[in-house]
Order: structure tokens, then sequence, then C-alpha cells
DNA sequence: CACTCTCCCTGAAAGC
DNA sequence: TGCTTTCAGGGAGAGT
């Protein structure tokens, strides 16, 4: 599932690839993700050159050589691949970009959640997708100070509250239930009670477990890049998510006998904690 | 406005 | 073994 971390590498990977290419052909094999793409936009990305490419938010944003960003959401299924012209097309590779040297990237999501659509440059900052979108705890200035006004007053849950984007961007299931186990947090806590000492604790966590995240996944890709293609994935080891009736990893907890990792269900979503370390 | 719930989609895994 | 059911989840929009 691609959080702040697996964008961020995926972005370092599209940008060794394709940053300073022209992309010589586009296809576009489907009328829409999860939105509709923008019209002739196979039409409109060809000869252009690929000036930059970088992270805002989950969003991956395609700076051109004209007016022109491409926006890009890898929902929860969606891939980037790069392999050699002319390989097999997969049944959920939807967009093929050909670039100049003969190498293809294909944007591959066999759910659908994720979407690609275009935006004039000037207008990318009040786009609907970035106007109400919280700091970035990896590139923007989210504080603890900032965090305990965001939350003061709410009444639903801290788990709830740090998924919501508009508070902060970047974090989905799996790094709000790491985050919270690090900071001794529960995910069932009012967000109105996360004060400035605890969001002192907190935003430390938040900040750490993304950037060991993007840390593992630069150095576990060699040009980010694995053997089969794939770009931005990687082997990860959570303390708390998906480890349901396992013993809890917190060593200060061990002298007193290890709690068990629980999974409860916030909003339809499955959150996994430890009932003993986060209060 | 704050908050919760439902839906979109497919494939892997669990259940029978 | 093979079929059916459940689950995963980001974000939009509806509903309370």
């Amino acid at each position: 599932m691609p959080e702040l971390p697996e964008v961020e590498t995926v972005c370092r990977g599209l940008s060794h690839l394709m940053e300073g290419r022209v992309l010589k052909r586009v296809d576009v094999r489907r009328k829409d993700l999860r939105i509709p793409f923008p019209p002739q936009m196979s039409a409109k990305l060809t000869g252009r050159r690929v000036m930059r490419i970088y992270r805002r938010a989950k969003y991956i944003i395609i700076d051109l050589d004209n007016d022109q960003n491409v926006i890009a959401h890898l929902g929860m299924s969606g891939r980037m691949t790069t392999v050699n012209q002319g390989d097999p097309l997969d049944a959920h590779d939807h967009v093929v970009f050909h670039l100049d040297n003969n190498v293809e990237v294909r944007f591959n999501d066999p759910r659908r959640f994720g979407l690609m659509t275009l935006c004039a440059k000037t207008e990318l900052d009040s786009h609907k997708f970035f106007k109400d979108q919280g700091p970035d705890p990896v590139t923007g200035d989210l504080t603890p100070e900032f965090l305990a006004a965001a939350l003061k007053g709410r009444s639903t849950s801290i788990k709830a509250a740090l998924l919501d984007q508009r508070i902060i961007v970047g974090l989905g299931n799996i790094y709000v239930c790491e985050a919270l186990f690090r900071s001794g947090i529960s995910p069932k806590r009012k967000s109105g009670t996360i004060n400035l000492e605890r969001a002192k604790k907190l935003v430390p966590e938040i900040k750490a477990v993304l950037f060991e995240a993007i840390k593992v996944g630069g150095s576990s890709l060699r040009d980010h890049v694995q053997p089969n293609g794939e770009l931005g994935y990687f082997q990860h080891n959570w303390r708390v998510y998906g480890r349901e009736d396992e013993p809890c990893r917190n060593i200060k907890t061990h002298t007193s006998g290890a709690g068990t990792i629980q999974r409860i269900v916030q909003g339809g979503r499955s959150t996994f904690f430890c009932p003993q370390c986060q209060k």
C-alpha cells in the first residue's frame, strides 16, 4: 500500500529514469481509473520533455517542459514498472510512457483506485487535491505546536485524525498504527486530548517512522529499481501492523510480561496496537 | 461544521 | 480440490 515513503521512493526511481527524457509516445489504454483521464491526454504528453518529478503528499507530480504538470496517485494497488520496449503488456498496464531511449515506464493498477490527470502549473496549489491539505511531515513544517492546535477540541479518535489529509498529509493506515505505537499513544484516544506534551512525543515518531522507511526504500533498491522492474516497494518490519495476537516488541514491557498486539476496527479499517504500551 | 459511513475495484487468502 | 466469501484501503461524497 503506497503511503508517503513508498511514493517518495517511486518518485526517486522515476526521476532517475525519466528526468530529461522526451516522451516519444504515451499509450492510454482505458478511459479512466478512479477519475476519467483528461481528453487527449496521450496527444498532450507526446513530444514533451520531463523536467522534474517530485512527491506532493501522496501524489506524484511530473513537471513537463510546457505549462502542464501530470498528477498521479497510486491508490492502493498502483505501481510503476520499467521494462525494455516491447515486453508483453499486463492486463493492468493502463498508461505506458515510451521514452526516447527505448525504455518504457508503465503505470499498472489492478484495483484502479489510482488516478492520473493534468493540471496547469499555475493552478497546482489551488487544485482540489491540494488546496485543503495539511503540512508534510517530511518536507514541510509539521511541529508539535501545530498538531496540538489542529487537534484541539476534536472528539474523533487520534487514529482517524491522523488519516485525515487535511490535518497532516502522507500517513496511511500502516504508518499511523506504527507512529502511535512508537509514541505510546492509544489509537482510541480522543484527538482533543493530544496536548502539547503528547504531541511532542507523537510528531518526532511520525517523522522517524517515515524517514526510516524512506531510507530503507532508497538503500534496498539498486537505482531505486528492483530486478523485476518495479519501483518503490521494499521489505518492512512492522512493530504492530499485521501482527494481531503476536507478542509486543516493546522491550520495556518485557520485564513485566509482554503485551499482545490487538486488532480493532475504527472507521471500517483495521487498527493494530498494544493495549499495554499505548494509553 | 464535525463526524461517520458507503462506495469504488480486484486479487489473495480464508472458509466451507 | 474447488467454489464462495471476506478482506485490504485512499479519497470522494452522502448522510447524520
